[in-house]
DNA sequence: CTGAAAGCGCTTACAG
DNA sequence: CTGAAAGCGCTTACAG
């Protein structure tokens, strides 16, 4: 390890001023400024934090999200670290793979490295322990706030949830399954499903039973024979893209076509939903633009000691084509 | 911020005993102990570095991805994340979006972390000016090795296309265009390009001139109208699965039917081409495994000072119903 | 088992 | 502009 010793005698001068040069904190001439920078470089020097105060090192924030492989975390991922990089600040990352005790200690991780501040998408924002811990500041990303946690930044995934089943119900759609991850794995999935009964309601008829699946590495291998032997649903929303993509491929091994024999609609509005033939009818959430603003929110609260703020992003319901309208058949 | 001094004071003793009990070094009493850990929970202390050694800190290790939107590395960035966490270490993230520029500028934000070691998927390995840095243990992941940065963790790139094409050629093809992000950004595709060439040539056909198309966030609104002008391909390979989605979209908008019209295969095996109808063909990437094996070799680099090796990974031809067989028409 | 003290790499008034 | 020195938070022999 190159210490700054090392650079300031290489440099021929003494420690003090080899600090203030790679600090750019007072002032030396242009043929010291070079001479230290080049003995720095020849060496690899990196500082070490240090001295009062320790703000020698590159401010780095903590971000916590379910799973990185999914598309519409890691797009936000993706736009919390560009605007981290302008800032000058590093990423790290931790994942909870939907397991409220692996957040935890995937928070403790993140903790461990002293961040400026956190950036976390949380299970369940209500029972989490993590937020009885002592936190720098933080920003939930797509966790309702609560009243120890009061920066947010989320889409009303309530109102999204009615808004997707009254579409279906304006189609023609009565038997309306609700196919979700595990709601104690994510809070945003619960909220769905309120809308989704919410709905229902309003329109006079029973929300059927919202089935429950837990998320094992992927949705690859759903095996939905049981579910369609007991009920009959003539459209189906899951709580999120990638699982209406397994259940998508499920029914198709079933021997179902979507949308003949099937609706079905997801939430999320990842890119690839765009791609597919037919196009996945969902709720679009601006990932990116969610992650942004997260950061951004992070380092006004870090940096200026502003107050913690509420955001509530739109989102948009994309109709594509993977539901049918049955009012005529 | 909370010091130990202040922990040491709270739990009554000494500076020396707070940390020998925070750092599990030297013993303490069991009512010290827990004296000492209960202080520091209430506090919600966290360790700075410090000391001779600097040990005291959470190791962490960088990780430099082309773009973490990417179902192949974030799939990688994953695995990794996950066997860092096994092993005690965080894990910080970068991205170069193909910029070799950026790729520099983000490197050096990992490394103002002094990360124990580095895992990098470099733009273009032979060309990159990182690897002329004074760089920590590092692994190169899906780059070749080079003489200064033996650690490799690879897949045969190039036989890999050179198996695609002949798979494509015994189905009667000849017509057969590569289309593929910009040569510099992703030395990758370069590789497999060669592979496409060779087997060309292996059957005394003319390669068709590669078309690169710069990636811009995404391929969701490439336009093929003036490519399908000139040439006229019966079939297409992408350097990867997220440009082959972009082009099957694109050939829709044209009016061609995949693999009717024209046939269409990708390198990577990312999940959702296993979900889509038809599924695509392409060379399926162990990509997990590669980061996972990545992160046990420059953990085995780092912490036992294991000697640098080359590790290529076998991939697996998946052959979807995105070709068609065209020997017979 | 515990504490006083030396020491690490660094920064920052304080002199000159 | 530059250096000697004090000081930061921490760890680790060294005594007891």
């Amino acid at each position: 390890m190159t210490t700054l010793q090392q650079v300031a005698k290489r440099a021929g001068c003494s420690l003090a001023t080899a600090s203030r040069v790679l600090a750019r904190s007072g002032s030396a001439s242009d043929q010291m400024v070079r001479k230290v920078r080049r003995a720095a470089a020849e060496l690899g020097y990196r500082p070490v934090s240090a001295g009062p105060g320790r703000a020698g090192r590159q401010p780095i924030v903590g971000v916590l999200i379910p799973s990185i492989t999914n598309p519409v975390f890691s797009s936000s991922l993706s736009s919390i670290e560009n605007r981290m990089l302008m800032a000058g600040h590093g990423v790290l990352i931790a994942q909870s793979h939907y397991d409220p005790g692996r957040e935890v200690d995937a928070v403790e991780a993140l903790l461990n490295e002293r961040p400026t501040g956190l950036i976390l998408t949380l299970c369940n924002a209500a029972t989490s322990r993590i937020l009885g811990m002592a936190l720098p500041p933080t920003v939930l990303l797509n966790n309702r706030p609560t009243a120890d946690y009061p920066a947010a930044v989320t889409v009303a995934n309530r109102d999204a949830g009615r808004e997707l089943t009254r579409l279906l119900l304006d189609l023609g759609h009565r038997q309306i399954l609700f196919l979700s991850g595990n709601f104690a794995a994510s809070d945003r999935a619960a909220m769905r499903h309120e809308g989704y009964c919410l709905a229902m309601e309003e329109r006079g008829l029973e929300p059927l039973a919202p089935l429950q699946i837990a998320f094992v590495g992927g949705y690859d291998q759903l095996d939905l024979s049981v579910v369609l032997g007991r009920a009959s649903p003539t459209a189906i929303i899951a709580s999120n893209d990638l699982l209406a993509f397994g259940v998508i491929g499920a029914l198709r091994r079933e021997g179902f076509q979507v949308p003949r024999d099937i609706s079905v609609a997801g939430f999320d509005g990842i890119a690839i939903g765009r791609l597919m033939e037919p196009q996945l009818t969902t709720i679009e959430m601006p990932d990116a633009s969610m992650g942004a603003t997260a950061a951004s929110l992070l380092l006004d609260m870090a940096e200026n000691a502003a107050p913690a703020r509420h955001l509530e992003i739109p989102y948009l319901l994309r109709r594509g084509g993977t539901v049918r309208d049955i009012s005529a058949d």
